[in-house]
DNA sequence: ATAAATTTGACAAACATTGGACAACAAGTT
DNA sequence: AACTTGTTGTCCAATGTTTGTCAAATTTAT
């Protein structure tokens, strides 16, 4: 560690933290928010602590909390706010939706994040539900929970968390696109779709993740899980008389196995059927899709795109 | 499981919540729908209790309820309404008392089974809900849910229904106990569990099995899934000081490499931590649990027991 | 000398609070 | 149809509090 940290004068503290001199001396000066050390001559030199604490009390009040309430908590304490910060309402509300959703998104999927590498269920799902209000059923899906599970499936691979923690996420995760796709209305007039990953259990959140959007489109979906073959397919479609076929390929970019499957899917599907593939790892099974009269989709946002338009056709 | 004590301003608690301050303070004026704090110049100050609650009231007010109605009503009370499908549809109510609870049990578990077989989403969450309005939390889990997913793998295995259905039931069973285990009032003072299952993927239903049980004990419940390795359960051993690790082992009767894995984990677990085995198979293990000086439970109303009786010991 | 920091007091803008008023809507009644 | 009655979200005005910014006077750096 530092012995003896480096001490800054006020106007680089000011740079760093985004608050002007003055404001800083006025915390200081009406709430005790930082006690710098002063030279012979008075002037305030900062710690790095300090502009740390400066640096998360400015995004705080930032997100709305009041200084005159968060300004004596100390570092932990501050630290352990920010997990449950929302997006900071301060911009011009008229910008605020130009403003790209994918900028609102990221936040909470940073909100996310931190909660799944500490552990924290409350935490996580209050990023989720929280994203839910600010971007709306189809925007959550989109802008907070695609990538999200996208992130973290890349800390996973790379080691930034363990086994344990993907798993904590994909459960709670889970239950919150379960709760999202549970079947609103009766509505009996309403057309349906069947999901399902032909790929290991490992990647049900892609498929989740489509019939979560479905459902917030208005249609009805089954959802059938991941592993699933062609002949199980055609038999519930039996059951379930759908309109279109959902599948999310995520992860594996290349396997044979998954062609032929779904070239066999084809052969068994009824005609007027509509099959769509999506998922990160669809791209590159372009061909067999189109070969056998697919759509293929990228994102999330096309695939529904894609939904939209098969409710009219 | 906020365990932070700190209090909202009314700003910040509107931008969670996706309410207008207005609103929130009409809310609290005509229905006393929260009772903030005041600071001494009569500030509202809310907390995170307060905060979830008008979430929840915001969601259920969004989706039909009237606020009249509903604004009195106590947390779980909201929480049971975001689950709730219109339609309580019952059984005698005279009678019910009089039967064996394992016999009212039964009766959704055959409702749940048929459910699974036509892919009716609604009808096996109702079948599930009811059966936790008839039997209580605890009892829906020991007379329903343990039953029912006994069944599905019987059913599962001998062809009855196809891995669609299987998948089908265990997305829906999972979002049931997810949104049980789902961490009630920020209570600090309650113990932590720790859960997971050393088997493979497919046998998660046990594990959330535990947690909702847990949670339903009064337990914090850390769900940290599959193929948990035992480094990983030591790992995150120091994010979530646990006094009791859960396990369930519901299928290999006698896999060897399971054995090798519990002694391992009894190694690297420190001396306080208690080690619970419960599931289908975890009698198979009888020896080795044992030996490592663990608690080897059968089903799941034992593993209750064990649980509670660990509370105070 | 010029630029930057410090302290103090002052001030305006933003934010909260209370209480009342009002428009939109739904339901039931005449 | 017209009329009541009740519910609910929004808005206004008057008053008070909190917070960011500024100016003036003084001291210190370069």
């Amino acid at each position: 560690m530092k012995q003896n940290g480096q001490l800054h004068p006020i106007k680089l503290v000011a740079a760093k933290t985004g608050l002007s001199p003055h404001l800083i001396r006025v915390w200081e000066r009406r709430y005790g928010a930082v006690s710098p050390e002063r030279t012979d001559t008075h002037r305030r030199m900062y710690s790095e602590l300090d502009i740390e604490r400066l640096k998360l009390l400015g995004m705080l009040t930032e997100s709305g909390h009041s200084i005159g309430n968060i300004a004596t908590l100390d570092i932990d304490a501050l630290r352990a706010l920010m997990v449950d910060r929302p997006v900071p309402a301060a911009m011009p509300r008229g910008e605020q939706l130009h403003f790209d959703r994918r900028e609102i998104g990221k936040h909470y999927v940073d909100r996310a994040v931190t909660a799944i590498a500490d552990l924290k269920h409350a935490a996580l799902e209050n990023a989720l539900q929280e994203g839910a209000v600010a971007l709306g059923q189809q925007g959550v899906l989109i802008h907070v929970v695609a990538p999200l599970a996208e992130e973290v499936g890349v800390l996973w691979q790379n080691g930034t968390i363990g086994v344990a923690h993907e798993h904590f996420a994909s459960a709670i995760i889970r239950t919150f696109l379960g709760n999202m796709s549970r079947p609103f209305a009766p509505n009996e007039t309403s057309p349906h779709i069947l999901t399902a990953t032909p790929t290991g259990q490992l990647h049900e959140l892609g498929a989740m993740l489509i019939t979560a959007a479905s459902v917030a489109l208005g249609w009805q979906a089954t959802y059938l899980g991941a592993s699933i073959s062609p002949v199980e397919i055609a038999s519930a479609l039996k059951q379930k008389p759908a309109r279109v076929v959902g599948m999310s390929i995520v992860y594996p970019p290349d396997d044979p196995n998954v062609a032929k499957e779904l070239r066999r899917l084809k052969q068994l599907l009824p005609e007027q059927v509509r099959l769509m593939v999506g998922g990160r790892a669809a791209p590159s099974y372009r061909d067999v899709i189109e070969d056998i009269g697919g759509t293929m989709t990228g994102p999330l946002e096309q695939f529904m795109a894609c939904l939209q338009e098969a409710r009219e056709g």
